[in-house]
DNA sequence: AGCACGCCGACT
DNA sequence: GTCGGCGTGCTC
């Protein structure tokens, strides 16, 4: 644990402390002797700070200020970090300091960190900010090094204090014979020489490793480098490097011959790559069809160039097989960025690319803010992922600004997807979008004469009515028997955590609730306590039957817990299989250690006969040839959640799991069981065939003005005062609805023809929907409300919520959230 | 007149 | 974000 180091700018006893009073240079002087001058984005979050300053630089800074680099400034009578995005000789070469009075001009004081950023990535933070109604300054910061935010704080005394990132570099010590040590040939007796020109025989080792083997060699190393027998050579040690994995299905051997649909999509991805103007690939390929070899060989001519290549994963943790053939095919030459990393590491990956030793990244949908020397390719596999929408400001989606960067890099974008995101098949089917082309490629074969499973679907209303209680159904039962039988494996997906999700009153129906937020308790059955998924309250509790179980309202003892989760599961599959085959949960609960997500896919590969049962992150990536049977235990939750894209989630949810069968030689089964058998989704997943729902969810979504139709943005308001944020709400919907009447259409140059293609139906204008209450009124003590905008496609709305906010105003007591293109409309 | 409070706008 | 200026309205 280091407490991280504080260096005190301008503190007491330096000279010309920066005191209130002391605080005013002198303009004019400073103007004169300016070397250049620079616009600063001052790292203070607030939508009215979004535009750039213009200060001065003086000669002896001029070497260190450049586009990307963070410096100290300062601004109204303080000290703020900010960050430089244009540099010029004169302030009139700067947009906005052309009408500026020159002796109003500050200088920088210090330069707190080199460039982490291009004029590129300036353009593409200042596309976020508008798209994404987000201060420029917090768009700015994804571009830093990770755990280099810069922190300005004021002491007491008045002077000013820049804390120094917690996160620093590392180096080795790397010893190697040299060219005279390989002759050289230590004394009989001294022991610890020939130790250490034995271990170097074999190639460079780090100190630390020669201090692990044989304990302390520092001397004896000293003592040979003297000699001239060894070298010490000083290297920054890249963290982060070193995750194996024992997963068979790992290793990124090139295929002997692709697949006529791999070849397909090859060449639209080459032709792409020829055109240089950001072209857009959807790569539509079935389970099991080999989309990821697809980017590997494509990446493999990328860096041929020269360039180097982004793909982006759904939470890269899932899926350490894809890393793994990353890793096996590319070496050390990719960087890799999950959530999992720790600062040290993601620090070291992040150098590693700005050094340019990695030229591939796979990461979360933030691998894009990497500093990327020439950009030739990004890659967004699983691309209809909900989890590339980012959820805090700026709540940018990464595929759309993926096409923004493709555009401008001039790279293809390649987007792959057995379910491919009815936005990505909307603009596909255009043709066009943005100003480029959208081609879907189909692969609709695996490669190897491997088969889709087969899909059963389990009607638990019959068996229900049969007078089954059990959790399985009969072919799920008689499936996980075959699977025991034949010593294979199978997955089992529930799509709930927890015990059981909530305790309920059998007598009255009162459902435990949060006083804080209007949410539901969680039950977790581990600790007997009820706890809030949105506030973190915990509270214990007993449930029925457990003696001294009361409801808190009407005091019946039957507060039941209801539903179950894959704990529950997990139980009824111990007690139900013989002991020796390996049953493993995975959801958030069981892998919240670091890398407690890989040991359980590792345990699960390595065991002859095993379940593994989870929740949706077993779903997707997971590459095992010996799982012949896919069991979803209840697919209604996943088909009546309270979201307009619940089908085409729950259709991609069970497409992704159900694919998951039969990847190997021995053909897969897949059980859903359901009370809804008659679903489009389900009939759509029994036959592998999505025609079967999309149409008619299409229509319906065109009917009541969904996307892909229609833009969507919610505006969500919280305060402590309930009046007051309603009333603010009020205010801020009429400001939407007066400017969004007046302005006309204002299609962003170069935005297609999609709007007029799709949106023919739909309202011309924008729609401006309540405010009302949110779903979830209270949360953390906060009253929130919220506007939900409807407009066409192509409609620049972005600017008139911008416009609308700062003519409305901040206040301070009421925070203000936009989302535009909203997945998330609680 | 003197001052507390809240709103508005500037900040390079 | 954060501070100061200024207008409103209340109190001494």
């Amino acid at each position: 644990m280091t407490i991280p180091d504080q260096l005190t700018l301008f503190g007491a006893g330096a000279e010309g402390a920066t005191r209130r009073s002391s605080d005013r240079p002198a303009p004019t002087a400073q103007a004169a002797s300016a070397a250049c001058y620079v616009s600063v984005v001052v790292d203070i979050p607030a939508r009215a700070l979004s535009e750039p300053f213009t200060y001065a630089v003086s000669g002896d800074l001029v070497d260190g200020v450049k586009v990307g680099a963070t410096v100290l400034v300062s601004f109204a009578r303080r000290m703020a970090a900010g960050y430089v995005i244009a540099c010029a000789g004169t302030p009139d070469g700067l947009a906005g300091a052309e009408s500026l009075d020159p002796s109003s001009i500050k200088p920088v004081r210090a330069v707190l960190a080199e460039p982490a950023f291009s004029e590129q990535s300036v353009a593409v933070a200042r596309w976020l900010s508008q798209t994404y109604v987000a201060p420029l300054s917090e768009c700015l910061r994804l571009f830093l090094p990770p755990g280099h935010t810069p922190r300005v704080r004021r002491l007491e005394d008045g002077t000013y204090e820049v804390e120094r990132a917690s996160v620093q570099e590392v180096h080795q010590r790397v010893v190697a014979l040299t060219e005279e040590g390989r002759a050289f040939v230590p004394p009989e007796r001294a022991v610890r020489q020939r130790q250490l020109v034995e271990a170097l025989a074999c190639g460079p080792v780090t100190t630390s490793e020669l201090n692990a083997l044989y304990g302390g060699m520092s001397a004896t190393v000293k003592a040979l480098e003297r000699r001239g027998v060894v070298t010490v050579e000083e290297r920054r040690a890249w963290r982060g490097c070193d995750a194996s994995t024992t997963l068979s299905s790992a290793s990124g051997a090139a295929p002997a011959q692709l697949t006529a649909g791999q070849r397909r999509a090859l060449s639209a991805i080459e032709h792409a790559r020829g055109l240089g103007r950001g072209d857009v690939v959807v790569v539509d390929g079935v389970t099991g069809s080999g989309k990821t070899e697809v980017y590997l060989a494509a990446i493999e001519r990328v860096l041929a160039e020269g360039k180097s290549a982004c793909v982006l994963v759904p939470e890269i943790s899932l899926t350490a097989q894809t890393v793994g053939r990353f890793r096996s095919r590319f070496g050390d030459a990719v960087a890799i960025f999950h959530s999992r990393l720790s600062a040290g590491e993601r620090l070291d990956q992040w150098d590693m690319v700005h050094a340019g030793v990695a030229r591939v990244v796979v990461g979360a949908r933030s691998a894009l803010f990497c500093p990327f020397r020439d950009l030739g390719l990004i890659v967004i596999d699983e691309e209809h992922e909900h989890t590339y929408k980012q959820g805090q400001s700026p709540r940018y989606h990464a595929r759309e600004l993926a096409a923004y960067m493709a555009s401008l890099y001039g790279c293809p974008l390649v987007l792959g997807s057995a379910t491919p995101s009815f936005e990505s098949l909307a603009r596909c089917a255009a043709g066009s979008f943005g100003g480029v082309s959208w081609t879907r490629v189909e692969m609709p074969e695996r490669p190897a004469g491997a088969t889709l499973p087969r899909i059963v679907i389990a009607d638990l209303r019959r068996e229900f009515a049969r007078g089954s209680r059990s959790m399985f159904s009969k072919p799920l039962l008689d499936g996980l028997m075959r699977v025991v039988e034949r010593r294979e494996k199978a997955v089992l997906l529930h799509n709930r955590r927890g015990f059981a999700p909530f305790l309920m009153c059998r007598e009255c129906g009162c459902v435990p609730t949060c006083d804080h937020c209007s949410t539901a308790l969680t039950y977790h059955e581990r600790t007997h306590t009820l706890e809030c998924h949105t506030c973190g309250a915990v509270h214990p509790v007993r449930p029925y039957p457990a003696p001294g179980s009361a409801c808190p309202r009407c005091g019946s003892r039957y507060l039941a817990k209801m539903g179950m989760g894959t704990q529950q599961i997990e139980d009824a599959l111990r007690s139900l299989l013989p002991p020796d085959v390996a049953v493993i949960r995975m959801d958030a609960d069981s892998t919240k250690a670091k890398g407690s997500h890989q040991r359980l896919l590792e345990e699960f590969d390595a065991a002859e006969c095993a379940v593994l049962l989870g929740t949706q992150m077993i779903a997707k990536g997971l590459d095992f040839p010996e799982v012949t049977l896919v069991g979803v235990v209840m697919a209604d939750y996943a088909l009546k959640m309270p979201d307009f894209r619940a089908s085409e989630r729950a259709f991609a949810l069970l497409e992704q799991v159900s694919g998951r069968a039969g990847r190997g030689e021995r053909a897969g089964e897949v059980v859903i069981q359901t009370y809804l058998p008659d679903d489009p989704v389900i009939r759509a997943v029994a036959a592998h065939d999505r025609s079967l729902f999309v149409p008619a969810d299409l229509a319906q979504r065109a009917e009541l003005g969904y996307p892909p139709y229609v833009r969507l943005v919610n505006v969500v308001c919280r305060g402590k005062d309930r009046n007051v944020t309603e009333r603010y709400v009020e205010a801020l919907a009429e400001k939407i609805r007066a400017i969004a009447s007046q302005e006309h259409r204002v299609a962003p140059a170069g935005a297609s023809g999609l709007s007029a293609a799709l949106a023919a139906d739909s309202t011309e204008r924008p729609q401006v929907l309540g405010p009302t209450t949110c779903v979830i009124e209270r949360a953390k003590d906060r009253f929130r409300f919220h506007v939900m905008v409807k407009c066409p496609v192509g409609y620049d709305i972005s600017r008139v919520l911008s416009r609308a906010l700062s003519e409305v105003g901040a206040r301070r007591d009421v925070s203000v959230s936009v989302d535009v293109d909203a997945y998330d409309l609680m």
